[in-house]
DNA sequence: GAATTAATGTTTACAGCGTAAACATAGTAC
DNA sequence: GTACTATGTTTACGCTGTAAACATTAATTC
């Protein structure tokens, strides 16, 4: 084996989406994460200040992801009329994200990370993510300017949040 | 000192709960929640199986305590008919309830405590604050059956949810 | 009321955690 | 080739949840 890794900071993201997805953010460790990546403990510091900013890293993926789930139902660079079922189907899209990556949901909307603001890349996916769902709101009613979409957009969402954080409770 | 202290039990919750509204529930330790109440690390230990089991308490205090803000502003035991405006206060309840108890609210709707079932007064006291805001509901529009009521319930609750989720987002 | 038992406290111990510091190795620039 | 930088490892620290053994007090039994 050999000292190098090559490609460490992208495996170390990769190991700790698969860890975090299988056992739960809580229930993973910086030490785990590297186990599984077949470094030393301490060698994620390299690429990561902080568990924080692994996890960050972890919870941009999901945004990432889940813009790609609604963009296969509604195109987003699109701008042509959608159909009722389509923007529902593209809001079920939500909720089935949510469902089948329900633990990287959590390190997106829970308190893990702390400001999303201190991580870039975090900012920049969740607004793209945010954006996806904006447009295909776009594309089904007609408003008078973004100012109302936005509005709209985040009760959509937070209708959409809500029923995820409430599922088996 | 007396060697046995009385009310540990509740003596405990409270501490906890002070510290977890201060800090935050990922901040708080045991053995931080046990020197708070003036005993050994592992006092705790005589009533509360697990750390998680006394953040269960935590939750079932903040449940307790949300139902008595919603309580304030819509008597449950009552049934006549009530405004618009006192609905949308009740809810206001709610959302007001969030942000003062901002780290308890998480306690109570986050992964912490995994199964509500296996604590039956948090359970308990779940089911009280949400049948607070059920029969808010009741009181202000007429519904067929008890099913119905729950559907409504389950959106409203959904969407206050959602808003506090996505606060500071 | 003394003896026994149960309840509730303390002390000690352990493995796992995040992460800081010192050190080792490998790739890059001149 | 030599210096520099990036990226790895080893070691160490204080904190964590909690198990086990022990101490003290309260409750129960006779």
């Amino acid at each position: 084996m050999k000292y190098h890794h090559g490609n460490l900071r992208s495996e170390l993201i990769r190991c700790a989406c698969t860890l975090c997805e299988e056992h739960g953010h809580d229930k993973i460790s910086l030490r785990g994460i590297a186990k599984e990546a077949n470094v030393s403990q301490t060698a994620p510091y390299r690429h990561f200040e902080t568990k924080e900013s692994l996890l960050a890293a972890v919870a941009a993926y999901g945004f990432v992801e889940m813009k790609k789930s609604i963009d296969e139902i509604v195109d987003t660079s699109k701008t042509s009329r959608i159909s009722k079922k389509t923007l529902v189907d593209g809001m079920l899209a939500y909720l089935d994200f949510a469902q089948t990556n329900k633990n990287i949901y959590e390190v997106m909307f829970g308190t893990v990370i702390k400001d999303f603001r201190n991580f870039p890349d975090l900012h920049g996916s969740a607004l793209d993510a945010y954006n996806a769902l904006k447009s295909s709101i776009k594309r089904y009613i007609e408003l008078k300017n973004d100012r109302e979409y936005d509005e709209k957009c985040v009760k959509v969402w937070a209708f959409l949040h809500g029923i995820v954080g409430l599922n088996d409770k």
